[in-house]
DNA sequence: CTATTTGAACTGACCAGTCAGTTCAGTTAG
DNA sequence: CTAACTGAACTGACTGGTCAGTTCAAATAG
């Protein structure tokens, strides 16, 4: 009975240096580290399979640890996926954010925006699939969540093109909204197919391929 | 090992109801009436909650038909689905097909092709969110079924996109295909956009977001 | 007569969520 | 210094339920 291993735990809690911790209370070094481990495991998971695909069981043993630990930090697996969402969206947003300011002209800005948001999703493969694949489910599980992480993503975009046209003549007939749609959805399939079917196209080709529509606001 | 075999409906299922025209095998009515009202019911169910969120006896229960009649036209649930998608997208292929030589300026042409593919949206919304949502799972069930289905489509746009280049000065700087995946994306998630969130977004304000792309194509 | 459909029973697998018990890094008490 | 204690973190067997897929005898349509 009570031969339950060692398990490792090995206190080889990575020490979260630097990593700018929420506003959440101050936790435990262990429960952040398995938080951490079960957003991995599912977001790869999850990622590949989709939601419906893959199971407590699974996740919680590619995150090497109990399935009780999953209920211990997430309420649910709806919950956990929740969070998954919303901290996927945070990284993109610091991403995005650090791109502000960094140049003065509005179009090289939006450039190095959608260049970031590649490599964003070089780096987080499995968390485009499950926006693109849970997304628009109406009415879906994570509606609200996602209405909210929707609009702040497009709040990001959007501050973008209202700089470039402020910075240029643009084609005043074009809907901001539709605009901002069209980029977010070039870029997330523009990627998704780099990553999926065509991995030998470079980067900045699909960032010019994007970079398109901006090209075409703009009056020349 | 099933007693009566089912019919092996192959690749070359009649999509159109309605017509008796010539059919090699002798079909009667009522297989393609059910098929079609499975077709209808899974889509629609499918669209809405994911495969893997609906089961076979509520597709059946949709269809106001028994469960073993959907084993007796389709081997499996994933059979199903398969041919689901296939039957979307040659109504798709269809309705774009029908677009080419309408026109003499490929411009037109493209825009009359947007549109289209927005009426599609609008008329079978559930067929998007099924594609977007099983799409670039890697390795999914249906790689190798989407894998063909992709390439029918991108080779329309992709032809389409060919009479613009050839008929104007375009920047040869952009790579074709990551051009296409543009296109397809805008169209798609402007598309679910304004069915899930902004219904009242115009169908011509979404194809003339989408044809911006195509503005900073050609160089004016 | 044959192809198709029905409906219900059945199987075997799978799975989300629960809970009583275990571990262990501290903390307090002697 | 160390023994007792605490409680947050974790465990994994178990429960109650669901579902894809099978089978088949009987009904119905062409």
């Amino acid at each position: 009975m009570s031969t339950t291993e060692p398990v490792a735990t090995d206190s080889t809690s990575d020490s979260t240096a630097g990593s700018a911790s929420g506003s959440k209370k101050l936790r435990p070094e262990r429960t952040n580290a398995t938080k951490q481990r079960l957003f991995e495991a599912s977001m790869e998971l999850i990622g590949e399979r989709g939601a419906a695909g893959v199971t407590v069981d699974e996740i919680a043993a590619a995150a090497g640890v109990s399935k009780g630990t999953v209920y211990y930090n997430f309420g649910s697996k709806s919950d956990l996926i929740a969070q998954l969402l919303r901290h996927g969206v945070d990284i993109m947003l610091a991403r995005l954010q650090a791109i502000e300011g960094q140049t003065n002209d509005p179009l090289e800005s939006m450039t190095n925006m959608v260049d970031q948001a590649m490599v964003f999703m070089d780096k987080y493969p499995s968390f485009a699939r499950l926006w693109v694949s849970e997304n628009w489910r109406m009415p879906g599980e994570w509606s609200s969540v996602f209405t909210e992480l929707r609009a702040e993503l497009l709040a990001v975009i959007g501050a973008a093109v209202e700089r470039v046209a402020a910075g240029y003549q643009v084609d005043t007939s074009i809907a901001r909204g539709s605009l901002e749609a069209a980029i977010f959805g070039a870029i997330f399939v523009v990627g998704l197919d780099r990553q999926t079917y065509n991995p030998e196209r470079s980067r900045e080709q699909c960032v010019a391929a994007v970079m398109t529509i901006m090209h075409g606001y703009v009056i020349k």
